[in-house]
DNA sequence: TGTACATCAGTGAACGCGCGTTCACTGATGTAC
DNA sequence: TGTACATCAGTGAACGCGCGTTCACTGATGTAC
């Protein structure tokens, strides 16, 4: 969470602030939600729990404001990705797209793992997120409307769906994270396959683009000659 | 969970042991680890608080037993699968494979989510899941091991990594799992695109097995003449 | 068969700790005249 | 410029509740002689 680095804009009460969300930020991420008490995040955050109550009603809006405002976005990165369609290669745009988004998971899985630890928590989080129409589902769509004008450019297949493509590629990463941080380090060999995330990137794009379907596949050594 | 309709043969104590973890499991589901308290575990099961600890050592052995005898297994379904490459058509065992893991995912996450809001509870359940080489990367290795057969058979590319193509079509279903399950009922229209559960896993399979490669990819419109 | 004792699942009531929250207060900064 | 007051971020100490856990006990079942 680089965000929690100096932010000299901010002046007295607004700075205790931001250091209580990096706080239970930070918390969340690492210890779970079970763990984040008042107690922890005051003293994470190098002020009295009583201070906390002068910034947010409750704990609970501690924990939604971390949500709205600690939260990475993926859809901040992704979003462009429709306008450059046309560029480069189709598989290096996915590849892009794969590098981006595995580090992402990674980082908010914990996160969104606390909202289903409290029900309360995850409906409220939900209600901010549709006032503005965002949320998971974010990526998969941006993802999928590059797709579309790669097909009407031709440089992607007219038979497949684009929703379903994206479907793929964004739900590897996701699950490429979630196992990455259930093993933790000591991962048993051979769970996390590629290990290098560039392979994992270039294997699945590879996949994707090529189709598993055989014999005699079109899939070419370097994955450049695909139009 | 319907492990937990009538178990005969269970005596006595054995009986009540296991309205325990029923109760827990349904608690952790529903309400979230957070909230899945002793005195609701007991009230839920029948018993007094104090029963519980007739039977386990303290509220996380509860948790722990509830992930290890309660915890839906998606490997059984998908361990016979390399037996029945040769079989029928591959895109029908693909298409099978996603009509079981979806509704596994959506079931199982919660619980798994639990996992991540406290970190101890995780560390235990890994050392137990170690013990018998089990873990949440079994299926995609049953998979990959599938389309191996499958690739000796000359049905399946042999161009393609079967790691990458089991991380895709599994990782499209883990993440279409969370994504039902973060939307709840009240999804925003088009965010989960094929509504139905048939037709998510007939897109997937089809473009998996296609690619998404243009122009003028392999794709038929009946997805049977791809040998 | 009857009696005395052991075992054990299960209970109601209590305990103490840690949690989220509130209280009365302080000290610094701003502002009116 | 000095004085009186208002505002407000922040504190240390306390509060009360709910949690996980333990205690002394009960009543049913098994068993030795």
């Amino acid at each position: 969470m680089t965000r929690e680095a100096v932010r000299p804009s901010l002046t007295g009460g607004a700075l205790t602030r931001s250091r209580i969300l990096d706080a239970a930020a930070r918390l969340m991420t690492s210890v779970g939600i079970t763990r984040t008490t008042t107690k922890e995040i005051a003293r994470a955050a190098g002020c009295s729990e009583a201070a906390l109550y002068k910034h947010f009603r409750d704990k609970e809006e501690i924990f939604v404001r971390v949500l709205h405002e600690r939260a990475p976005r993926l859809s901040d990165a992704l979003a462009q990705l429709p306008t450059r369609a046309g560029e480069g290669e189709v598989a290096e745009h996915l590849e892009g797209v794969a590098r981006v988004a595995v580090p992402f998971y990674r980082q908010s899985f914990p996160m969104a793992a606390s909202l289903f630890a409290s029900p309360e928590l995850l409906a409220a989080h939900r209600r901010k997120l549709d006032l503005d129409g965002a949320g998971p589902h974010e990526a998969t769509q941006h993802l999928a409307a590059y797709l579309v004008v790669e097909q009407r450019l031709g440089r992607v297949s007219p038979h497949i769906d684009p929703d379903a493509a994206a479907s793929l590629l964004i739900g590897a990463c996701f699950h490429r994270a979630f196992l990455a941080l259930f093993y933790a380090s000591d991962a048993p060999e051979g769970v996390l396959k590629p290990e290098s995330e560039d392979d994992f990137a270039r294997e699945i794009v590879h996949t994707v683009l090529n189709g598993i379907a055989g014999p005699g596949g079109r899939g070419t050594e370097d994955r450049k000659g695909c139009d």
